[in-house]
RNA sequence: GGAGAAGUAGCGAAGUGGUCAUAACGCGCCGCACUCGAAAUGCGGUUGUCCGCAAGGGCACGUGGGUUCGAAUCCCACCUUCUCCGCCA
């Protein structure tokens, strides 16, 4: 969420920011009730001011025995007044949280101008893909062959776009997520462990809602929702908190579920590990000092893709452009796996810094000094990576012309073996 | 799930319809004094937010409604915590 004074004095950054996003939102209307909210403020707060002193009068009067009918009878029309106004007030604020809840966070200067994925740019890459001297199977091909990814059945016990993972499929989901906390709290990130299911204040705190509700799986009849990612219960964790300043950044890795409704993503990568209902994932929390949070971006996405590094997966990093980059987000970064079935590289990965937009909607700040007033600290998350694409990307890229799958070595601790056969 | 109790500043807690919400009192914290220094002691300070250039106002006692000229205080609903019972991994 943007800050309202911030949308009021500067409409023309906002303007420009919406058009970068190709976001269609009438900023003009909004700055008319935003006036006119100004005005109701002014108007009901003078017959509440009133209000109050008559009230103390009334007080003393009756305290001396003497007689406050004609006050009491004045009031009762100020009163009528006020409630009048309150409620016109409650009317527009409604109407304009509406739009300001809708409004995306402004991209970074240094955010590529663009349409969509197809404009994000490449930063970096991290070795060469692999060249394979045989045809390259698939993860899901690879997964059923060595019975130890299930689709099928998961299609019977639960529905599409779910998997059983078995036997050293299993132990390597597994392995994983260890692996990854592990060198994440080496590294000085507070390992959590956090409720797959946040209520409704939450969702809103990181901007799951209320514009994407149905991409979200609700509990029915309750105000519950499955959790899409760790990033919502950690970063409420300090929902409505006031940290301390010397404690910044405070840096968090979390395991958890992730369960997305992928509505309107009917039709794409229907097949494999790529894109379920319900998958693993260990992410990355940081609360920062607003002038060190590009900083932390930096530390962030490195720390994400350390871990490529250690499986040897190659990859590549790319900045998303203004019309690829999330709703909360300032600045993305992702992390693209090779994927060889595929021919080309996926997501694994999404290091965003939110700035100060997910603080100011869950309202999380620091002070830094005893007398300072307190600010709204910056918010940042990245995957650390998404197990289930992990899982495809060492299967794909570590198989063997045999059909086995050799295990990353930075793994064989956790695995116990050296080839999944 | 059933019964009961409680939610007020960083913490403990007073306040049960009006002159007590920059919230009594205590602890903590900060500053000053005293001291060679510290402890002890004394004095002072210590919520956030909104409207406004400012002066000055408004709002907030778990949350949301209601009653009233006026609500921390009365009524209703909900949330959370604690105790006991039931159930359960």
């Amino acid at each position: 969420m943007l800050d309202l004074k911030f949308v009021r004095t500067n409409p023309e950054i906002v303007k420009e920011a919406l058009a970068k996003r190709h976001a269609e939102i009438n900023l003009d209307d909004f700055l008319r009730q935003e006036e006119q909210r100004r005005q109701l403020i002014f108007e009901v707060e003078k017959y509440k001011a009133e209000r109050n002193k008559t009230s103390d009068e009334v007080a003393r009067l009756k305290k001396n025995g003497e007689n406050a009918e004609h006050l009491i009878s004045l009031m009762r029309d100020v009163g009528a007044k006020i409630k009048e106004l309150d409620q016109k007030l409650s009317e527009i604020d409604n109407k304009m949280q509406e739009v300001l809840y809708t409004i995306p966070n402004i991209p970074h200067e240094s955010v590529p101008v663009g349409k969509d994925e197809k404009d994000n740019l490449e930063v970096r890459k991290w070795e060469e893909p692999r060249q394979f001297n045989f045809t390259p199977l698939s993860h899901f091909e690879l997964g059923e062959r060595l019975d130890i990814l299930d689709f099928g059945r998961a299609g019977k016990v639960t529905g599409a776009r779910f998997t059983f993972y078995k036997g050293l499929g299993a132990k390597l989901e597994r392995a994983l997520i260890n692996f990854m906390l592990d060198r994440h709290s080496k590294k000085g990130y507070t390992e959590i462990f956090p409720p797959f299911i946040v209520n409704r204040q939450s969702m809103f705190g990181t901007g799951q809602l209320p514009k994407f509700e149905q991409d979200a799986f609700k509990i029915e009849n309750t105000e519950y929702f499955l959790i899409p990612t760790a990033e919502v219960p950690i970063t409420n964790y300090h929902r409505d908190e006031i940290l301390d300043a010397e404690k910044l950044p405070l840096s968090y890795c979390a395991y958890s579920g992730c369960f997305r409704a992928e509505a309107g993503a009917a039709g794409r990568d229907t097949r494999g590990l790529i894109r379920q209902h319900q998958f693993n994932k260990v992410e990355l929390v940081k609360f920062s000092l607003p002038e060190n949070s590009y900083q932390e971006l930096e530390n962030l996405t490195a720390d994400a893709e350390a871990i490529l590094q250690e499986l040897g997966l190659p990859y590549r990093v790319v900045v998303l452009s203004s019309g690829d980059l999330g709703f909360s987000s300032a600045k993305t970064y992702d992390l693209e796996v090779w994927l060889p079935s595929f021919n080309s590289y996926r997501e694994i990965s999404s290091c965003s810094n939110f700035e100060d937009f997910q603080a100011r909607r869950a309202n999380i700040r620091f002070r830094r000094g005893l007398k300072e007033k307190p600010e709204y600290v910056h918010t940042l998350n990245g995957s650390g990576l998404a197990i289930g694409r992990t899982v495809a990307a060492i299967l794909e890229n570590y198989q063997q012309e045999d059909g086995r799958v050799k295990v990353p070595q930075a793994l064989q601790p956790y695995m116990g073996v050296q080839y999944i056969e």
